[in-house]
DNA sequence: CACGTTAGTGTTAGCGGTAAAGGGGACGCT
DNA sequence: AGCGTCCCCTTTACCGCTAACACTAACGTG
């Protein structure tokens, strides 16, 4: 076995490797390679070179530790598929991109003991701030999250009272902006349609203030229609066959996501079906995808990769303080009347 | 300020603050807490007890240090809009949810060099393995994988040499027998659409293996069409508009992925096209989105969580080894003809 | 010329855990 | 009694890096 610098794969190299192949001492190193302290430019570059042709790659456990300082943002959604979360992710990464921090993402599939576990498991990482999704959360989470002396920004949502900082939308406030355009346009027999999980907080938020304004008016949802799982698209042309045959005297279905509603678009244009005029449609979150149909779908947009860039702002205006300054941003979501509204 | 256990909030705790709040030594925690070892069932308890009235998160930044290991899996992809790379972290999310390994997610947005810079970021917490889409890489990101001394699994293409472990399909293939079906079909003028994106080599080699195998059959592809950005469903609709309209002779479009198709179906079907007499569609991935669409549009399956689940397990079978065992599985992507191809 | 000052480098002492080895008491066996 | 064996727990020595300070040479300054 030779003891040739490079000939001995299996241990990992070190700052020790380093300094040893350059001649400096291994702090000398450290300083090159992080860019702090005056280094001549002779040892820089000599180091840079060594560090280099060995390959090193540096140790940030070992960096962490000594320093404290933890360049991780961990970022807690429930879920990747459900399109509104990767344009939330790819805000974040703009910001964080032309910072020294980096997003772990973490994802709870909308179970909160798997969010408190995410969380633990990300908390034990010491990161320096901590981006997750809604406002509601286990109490051994909240304490968490309390007790972790770091920035937190809850997103998303804004009906409720948050830790730290916050920044998302009102969904309670969309649901009644949308059930007032609907019956300001004239429609009366109104159904809903949406996701059966009881934990997607803010689908029921939206479905609480849509039935409570409808309620100032003196309605009612007529009907409703509840799915789990599956295609969206196929859900949602489902269920709209099923609904308007179970209530064929329906003129407007509300859709709590634009999936279901595409779908529901789809099947009423492909049964003749009269849209805006015989019913109705609208769905929530203004995704690119609408722009593609045949017709474009009433919808709300959720602000997505601006909660997803706010939330990363604070994170960065933060970093290294033990919060995130309570700042709240509520950002307005945008009601789009597309062609399936009357007007 | 009081000395109480609790009060002091601003300096983390420690194993030392729970070894002396249950009067053990601080190993006999760690013991406790990481379940390894003897230890009596009563201290075990007084230290859980004390462990959680004090809310402490062990750190494993400084446990992994000590112990070098470290139960981080990279996952590095491309994109998160592809609706392709979800569905593959959700697969190795399923299989490591049951080990005590953990993914990280980057993102590189098809860039070399944003490739290097999170597989460098990533290397530096030495995970337990890497898995990271493709087999294109830029010689320092080769090296680095090299050097890691952990197992690495190239994914989603099986088409090039790997570094280490490999799970896939082949694009070319894909593309050749998507080719065949059609000529088979007695579709003769063949239109593609796809795009532009030079760096995303999966496309690029799937559109090889179709243009290989039309050749085998004495035929080119007879005009295309590119994009880049935007809604795919949308530009799908618009590509498929333009092309038609300057190659009206065209009797098939073979899309480079499912989303632009669906738009290329809902154009000719909002447009009265015969759809597969008069033009034949088909797309690529086989994406949940298409169940929903008035037609099935025929497209193949990318077996994309299937690819997440294998690559996971590589990792996990091989986890604290200094490689993946250079283990590669090929998946065979199939053809589901849908609607859109005549038969 | 003695004394700052500064730039560049080295030394020391941890960071918060864990591996490995080291007790010591209770128990059983001869 | 003397001894080995468990079982439980503690002690010690790091892991690879950085903060903080110490040092040295070279230079300016009054």
């Amino acid at each position: 076995m030779s003891k040739n610098a490079t000939a001995n794969v299996n241990r990992p190299l070190t700052l020790r490797d380093v300094s040893e192949a350059s001649g400096v001492s291994e702090m000398t190193v450290s300083r090159v390679l992080r860019n702090r302290g005056d280094v001549s430019e002779a040892t820089r570059t000599r180091v840079l070179n060594a560090a280099k042709t060995l390959g090193y790659v540096p140790n940030k456990i070992a960096g962490a530790l000594a320093s404290s300082r933890v360049n991780l943002v961990a970022v807690i959604v429930p879920s990747l598929s459900n399109l509104v979360f990767p344009d939330v992710l790819t805000g974040i990464s703009e910001v964080l991109e032309d910072t020294e921090l980096q997003p772990v993402f973490g994802v709870t599939n909308y179970k909160p003991e798997r969010e408190e576990q995410v969380l633990y498991e990300m908390l034990s990482w010491r990161p320096s701030g901590v981006i997750i999704a809604g406002l509601e959360h286990s109490d051994a989470a909240r304490n968490m999250l309390k007790a972790a002396g770091i920035p937190i920004v809850e997103i998303m949502d804004t009906d409720g009272e948050p830790i730290d900082a916050n920044v998302g939308i009102s969904h309670r406030r969309a649901g009644r902006e949308m059930a007032k355009a609907i019956v300001q346009a004239g429609y009366r027999k109104i159904g809903f349609l949406g996701t059966k999980m009881p934990l997607d907080h803010r689908a029921r938020k939206r479905f609480e203030g849509f039935t409570e304004a409808l309620a100032k008016e003196g309605l009612e949802v007529a009907d409703q229609e509840f799915y789990e799982g599956g295609s969206a698209l196929l859900k949602g042309r489902e269920m709209t066959e099923s609904i308007l045959k179970r209530s064929p005297d329906l003129d407007f279905l509300y859709y709590s996501n634009d999936m279901i509603g595409a779908g529901g678009l789809l099947y009423c244009l492909g049964n003749g079906i009269d849209v805006p005029g015989k019913v109705g449609l609208a769905g929530f979150n203004g995704v690119e995808l609408l722009d593609g149909l045949p017709r474009q779908l009433a919808t709300m947009d959720a602000c997505r990769s601006e909660i997803g860039r706010e939330a990363a702002k604070i994170i960065v205006e933060h970093a290294g303080s033990d919060n995130g300054g309570a700042k709240k941003i509520v950002l307005t979501p945008k009601l789009q009347l597309g062609d399936t509204l009357k007007r």
